[in-house]
DNA sequence: GCCGTTTTCGGCCCGACTGTTTTCAGTCG
């Protein structure tokens, strides 16, 4: 088994974290964090370059922790790891992810009281023997006891589509405050993310007392968890952490900024603000303190010699050199989207029918939609049958005579079984304009047998789109381990584009494969798999995190014409053994009954 | 541990808030 630079990643993290608790020079421990997340996000697998006699120059990492990456990939070990581990009781650093606890309380619980992990922890907080140990007291031993609560049921984070109703519900309540002029949500909700940890909102105006006091008693707050003159923090209902900050109206910009994040990116705004002598804060830009910028975001960027760069972007994956190199990206707008290739029709819960579904899409601004429903949906548990094809191909007739404003295209969703072959023969697909292949159950493969898998469906002359290609569900279900790069590269060859499905709960790809993708120029169909015509809607979901994906138009195929999709879904595909590295997946696709 | 418009050593982002103190350490974002 290769190692991973995930696995690189979570050692050098537990490494950090070790550290951290030995009190450790916390540059030394950044360095270690710094070097993870890079590691994390690079696209390429460190066991292929190094066994091609290569590494990679990344910031950040330096001649040490290139000793330890090869060290690791050789090895499989850390020695330097083990030898911290040796210091601790095993997952010890599971604490750390307690809120409120930092490597001090950590270590102070465990010479105290012997604690080494959460279980003894509570035991020990419901017993009240943590409110006698030095820096602690009963505040502290109450808000422990409630954060392993929370953590325990929302250590997955929040699908930010359930998270945002929330959001903007409590931002509309804040601004009928009688002092303040503007409202915002900022942090990870304003760059997109799929999933968030909590909701950050910022606030200016000329008093913040009133602010805060209608913060504090808004009816949905169960838990106050921190109360300032002009920084709050609650727990709502649902279980979501949010905090709330005031400003002064001119550090507006600064302050959005700041609280926009990601943190990552914010430290190496900084660090630009202090190699040219200035001062970056939530307050402002200064120089020889003085305020030159801080309003509006745009003017600290500028301040900086930095063009805009959008929320979505900032998470120190290298907007900031694109951004001086002037080479952002264009990023994809809504309302480039042309279509949707991958609708469903007649679901027990959602009951919508072809002409419901044409027409909601067409009010959408749409100009085409594909049918692709699976086929057990139309036989039910006695397999595949022709004739029930052939009535919705009717249906879709009588439909487009209806709806002569949308063109509606004939297909399905395939599944891809175990082995890489497909629950409907070809004898089938050939009637079809368009045919969606998704892997469907058998998650849990191993890398090399899961991307065989792909690479072997992706060899069928009619699979077209490989939808939902990671199989995760948020917040839990994990992705499926699979080489993603050679799939889309076994995709780029063969012209087929792989799906950015824009369920709230898929949005698979994730924001680095579609980054992945934009780089390797593969084709994205960004569709909504809507099960009812309310969910064409999510489209809006897939359109974020493209953008978070660094994702233009260009890159989607469907923001092309209705005519261009024809030809490309008309393309011939590349004999099936022509591509080299695909010789051994491509065996015959056998015909199924 | 990294890195260079402070360049091979010395600096590395920075302010708010809490709880437990008796002036501030620890933690968070």
């Amino acid at each position: 088994m290769p190692i991973l630079n995930s696995d690189v990643a979570k050692i050098f993290e537990e490494i950090a974290d070790l550290l951290e608790i030995n009190d450790e020079n916390p540059f030394r421990i950044r360095a270690y964090r710094s070097a993870a997340r890079t590691i994390r996000n690079f696209k390429f697998q460190f066991h292929t370059l190094i066994g091609q006699g290569q590494f990679p120059k990344l910031p950040g990492i330096g001649q040490d922790l290139e000793e330890k990456v090869r060290e690791i990939i050789a090895t499989g070990r850390c020695l330097l790891l083990e030898a911290l581990r040796r210091n601790f009781p095993p997952h010890f650093n599971d604490l750390l992810a307690i809120p409120g606890l930092g490597p001090k309380r950590v270590q102070r619980l465990n010479h105290a009281l012997g604690i080494s992990s959460i279980k003894q922890l509570r035991e020990a907080a419901i017993a009240g023997k943590v409110r006698d140990i030095p820096g602690f007291g009963p505040k502290t031993e109450q808000s422990i006891l409630s954060a392993i609560a929370v953590q325990a049921v929302h250590s997955g984070g929040f699908i930010r589509q359930t998270v945002m109703p929330q959001a903007t519900a409590l931002a509309s309540y804040l601004s009928e405050s009688t002092h303040i002029d503007r409202i915002a949500i900022a942090g990870s909700c304003r760059r997109l993310k799929d999933v968030v940890g909590d909701i950050d909102l910022l606030a200016t105006g000329s008093d913040s007392g009133e602010l805060m006091e209608r913060f504090l008693s808004y009816g949905d707050v169960k838990v106050v968890l921190m109360r300032g003159p002009i920084r709050g923090s609650v727990i709502l209902g649902s279980g979501i952490q949010v905090d709330l900050r005031f400003v002064p109206p001119e550090s507006y910009g600064a302050a959005l900024h700041y609280f926009t994040g990601s943190k990552p990116h914010n430290i190496a705004l900084r660090q630009i603000a202090l190699a040219q002598k200035m001062k970056l804060n939530e307050y402002g830009l200064f120089k020889d303190g003085k305020r030159i910028a801080g309003d509006t975001e745009i003017s600290v960027y500028q301040a900086l010699g930095l063009p805009f760069i959008p929320p979505e972007l900032r998470e120190d994956r290298g907007e900031i050199a694109a951004a001086r190199a002037g080479a952002l990206p264009n990023l994809i707008a809504y309302n480039d989207l042309r279509g949707d290739l991958h609708v469903h029709t007649h679901y027990p819960d959602g009951k919508n029918t072809i002409i419901e579904m044409a027409s909601t899409a067409a009010l959408l601004g749409l100009e085409y939609i594909a049918i692709t429903d699976h086929p057990e949906q139309r036989v039910g548990v006695n397999g595949f049958r022709r004739n029930d094809l052939i009535r919705q191909f009717s249906d879709i007739e009588a439909a487009r005579k209806l709806h002569p404003e949308i063109t509606i295209l004939k297909g399905i969703e395939t599944k891809i079984l175990e082995d890489g072959s497909l629950d409907v023969p070809d004898s089938l697909l050939r009637e079809l304009d368009i045919v969606v292949a998704a892997v469907d159950g058998n998650f849990d493969l191993s890398r090399a047998s899961q991307t065989q898998r792909l690479l072997r469906a992706l060899c069928n002359p009619h699979v077209n789109i490989l939808a939902h290609p990671s199989s995760r569900l948020l917040p839990d279900r994990p992705p499926c381990e699979v080489d993603m790069l050679a799939v889309m590269r076994s995709a780029k060859e063969r012209g087929i584009a792989l799906e950015l499905n824009s369920q709230p709960d898929r949005l698979d790809l994730d924001d680095l494969h579609c980054k992945m993708a934009h780089e390797e120029k593969v084709l994205i169909a960004i569709d909504s798999s809507a099960r009812n015509s309310a969910e064409l809607g999510y489209l809006r979901l897939g359109i974020d995190q493209a953008r978070r994906g660094w994702i233009e138009s260009c890159d989607v195929i469907n923001t092309q014409r209705i005519e261009k999709i024809r030809s490309w879904l008309a393309q011939p595909k590349l004999p099936q053994s022509s591509p080299s590295h695909l010789v051994g997946h491509c065996g015959s696709q056998a015909e199924r009954p």
